[in-house]
Formats: structure tokens, C-alpha cells, sequence
DNA sequence: GCAATAATAAAACGAACGTTCAATTAATTC
DNA sequence: GAATTAATTGAACGTTCGTTTTATTATTGC
């Protein structure tokens, strides 16, 4: 046999990307084989050769999309404000909402690095440094400003993104909480984390004790 | 040939442990064959099977081992008190020093868990289901107190663990931080995190207001 | 020093791997 | 409806994989 009635590369290939992040997410990369992949989509290996030249074109075709998927994001979601607190929420909103709608896309990012050649790894890092950086850029103006009390600028946004990345490895939709109520909980979290003083709220500042968000 | 002069079956095995956990951690357990693992040691791979029947089998002792030893570490350092703080600090205090001892052995544990059996899985995972009880029973009793503020307790162990635990992604000792200031640090931010009072300090706790730890 | 045992090497097993190639058929173009 | 292009199959390639078997040598116990 040779060509399908009904074959489509576009629907191919996009069968294709699905079925390689929820395959490589549960079994891992290594543990993949292409024939696997392909009866998953419900074609012969041959055929995955068409549209990804070798094995790991397809991974970093899939980390590349999805970490510049990542930053457009957060493009998209970076408020105009200038307010520490403000663009410090609309981060970790957009983070967790990001990586739940996509964890097994965010597993495959996270876990598969070192299947990367050097220069696709270092490419791939490079986009990951410029996200984590615009925390950090939050963080330095909210201390600076005094609105967040933070001891190491650097390490206080590893934390972080550690914290809510992990969100992704014990949450199931469905279960006993909502997204909403997992947002919020580490929306909470984070402000207390970070020691961010209420300044817009009904409390009083008073002299040097300031308290801690609420929440 | 055969067994060569000096040989000796427990210094054997101990190299072939260390080996295999570096490997790992680096290529990941997929990745790693039984040759290079056995040219890491400076031996045939036919002789790794002296000491591990199956290479899964390498693999689960390493995972099991780390576990217990986890385990045993925090039950030497849980500590005769009851106050929650103080359990809470020697918790990071110990979770912290055990996982930037053994990060490699750490990074096995945690991302090579799909490569188990079912039923191996379920024994690995059952270990660090006790090991995170542990945490949310402090976090439990801490809010039962009124020492903690917590609106979810699972929540915030789980977010903790992974906050804790992801400082074996970016931290290298003998870089710009010391373990013993990165310990502070984060003890510092858990005790925000989870809203903790000084319930023994020299402020005097007045009405509803309660201070944030200030570290 | 001789027998028993421990530790390894060397070679081979079948299976599975990523990948390539030629042939074949469906869809599209004119 | 013929020619062209797109999509896929089926078979094969050389390699590498985890593992087993057998033979061989070092060490240990008596």
C-alpha cells in the first residue's frame, strides 16, 4: 500500500506533535520509539519522517513552540501598571494558568533538556532565562520600592517558579480543588512569601511594623 | 581473561552505585546503557550482573536507598519539641541539607520514577507520601495552634516540597551562595510563606494584628 | 599447595532501535 | 483524463540494546 484515502499532512503532523507530548511526557523521550509514536497516530514510522527530519528535531520543534509559547504569554498578560504587586500577580496568574493548561507539554520542557544537542539546549535555556528575568526585574523594583521585603533578588525568584512550576505535578483538574481556588491559594502564598506590605488597602501602615498580606 | 588481580566484589558494587547514580542523573536512566555504565566502573558489562540482576533492578535499589535514607534522616532530626516552628524550621533544615548533599541521587529519584514498575513505583512513592505527611502534620498542628496560617494544608506542603526541593536545579556549591545562607533564606521565606507568628520573641503579640516573621 | 569459591572477561543472543529507500497510491492541477 | 505532486507503505540497513552463557583466572580456606 502507499498513500491514504482521506491523508492530510497538515492533520498529520499535527497528530503527530499531540501524540509526541503526551507519549514523551508519560514514557519519557528515550523510552519513546518511533515506531511507538507512530502507531499512536496510526501510521508507520516511515511516514514521521516527512515532517521531522530525526528524532530530536521533533523534541526541540516541541520545547521551541512551547517556551515561545511561554513568552507570548506573558506578553500578553504583562500589565501596563508599574506597581510591584500588580505585575507580580498578573505573573504568577499567568504562570499557573500557562502550566496547567499545558502539563504535559511543560513536563516534556522541563524533564527532556539533556536530549538536546548543546546548541539546541543553550537556545532553549536562553528563553527560559529571559521569562525568569522578568520576575526578577518584578522583584528588584518591588524591593527597591520597598513594597516587597527580599533578601537575594535571584534566589527568592528560583523559589518561586520552583513553587509554582510544581504545581503541575500533584494538580488534577477535577479533583478537590479548582483552578481558581489553586490560583488564588498560590497567588496568597507568594505575596506573604515575598513579605508584601498592603499598599492600597483599608489598613494603616503604622510606624515600622508592617503587616502582612492577609489573604 | 578473567578475574583480574585485586578484584573484589564489595568495592565492586559500591562503584558500580556511585557510577550508575552519576550517569543518571546526567543521561538519565533510559539513556545510560549497561556498557558505558560498566566502562565508568572499568569493567565488562557482563559483570554488573553479578550484583544487579536487571538494570531495573539497579535502578530501584538506588531509588529505595535514597528514599530510607531520606526518611531515616529526618527521624534523626525531628526534633523532642512540639512547637510547630521548630519542627517546621528542622524539616527545612533538614530536607535542605540532605537534598544539596545528594542532588544527583535526588534528580534520580525524582524524574526517573516512570521507568519503575507498577508495583516498585507504588512502594517508592508510598516512602515519600510518609516523608510529605510528615510536613503537612506540622502544618496541621501549627494552624490548629493559630502559630500558622494556612488555608490549605496539602496546598501548601506540596508547594513547599517542590519549593524546597528545586534548589538542587540551580544551586552549585562554591558559587555566589554559601548552603549555610541559602538554608537561612529559605527558612526565611517558609516561615512567611506560612504565615508564621513570633510566639516567643520580644514582641508582644496585641489583639488581631499579628507581625509577619521579619528575617 | 590443593580444593573450593569469587570475580571477571569474551563472545554471542535475539530484539529493538533510528533511519533510509524504493514502490505505490491518492489528491491536485491543468 | 493525463501529468504532477503529496502522502504513505513495506522492507531493509547497520547499530546498539539488555542479558546469558561459558571459560578463565584470582583469592580464600584448609
Amino acid at each position: 500500500m502507499a498513500r491514504t484515502t482521506g491523508s492530510d499532512g497538515e492533520k498529520t503532523e499535527a497528530a503527530v506533535r499531540e501524540a509526541a507530548v503526551s507519549l514523551i511526557a508519560r514514557l519519557g523521550y528515550e523510552a519513546m520509539s518511533m515506531r511507538q509514536l507512530a502507531a499512536e497516530v496510526g501510521v508507520q514510522a516511515a511516514a514521521l519522517y516527512r515532517y521531522f527530519p530525526t528524532k530530536e528535531d521533533l523534541l526541540f520543534t516541541l520545547m521551541r513552540e512551547h517556551m515561545e509559547g511561554l513568552l507570548e504569554a506573558w506578553e500578553a498578560a504583562r500589565p501596563a501598571s508599574v506597581d510591584p504587586v500588580d505585575r507580580l500577580t498578573a505573573y504568577v496568574e499567568n504562570h499557573i494558568a500557562f502550566h496547567i493548561g499545558r502539563r504535559h507539554a511543560t513536563h516534556v520542557s522541563n524533564m527532556e533538556l539533556r536530549s538536546l544537542s548543546h546548541e539546541r539546549l543553550t537556545q532553549i535555556l536562553k528563553m527560559r532565562t529571559a521569562y525568569e528575568k522578568e520576575l526578577r526585574t518584578i522583584l528588584r523594583d518591588g524591593a527597591e520600592v520597598g513594597v516587597f521585603q527580599v533578601d537575594d533578588t535571584g534566589l527568592t525568584a528560583m523559589a518561586l517558579i520552583q513553587m509554582m512550576t510544581g504545581v503541575i505535578v500533584w494538580f488534577r483538574p477535577g479533583e478537590r480543588l479548582s483552578i481558581v481556588e489553586v490560583t488564588a491559594s498560590y497567588l496568597s502564598m507568594t505575596m506573604r512569601l515575598v513579605g508584601a506590605t498592603i499598599s492600597h488597602g483599608t489598613a494603616r501602615p503604622s510606624g515600622r511594623a508592617r503587616d502582612a498580606v492577609a489573604l
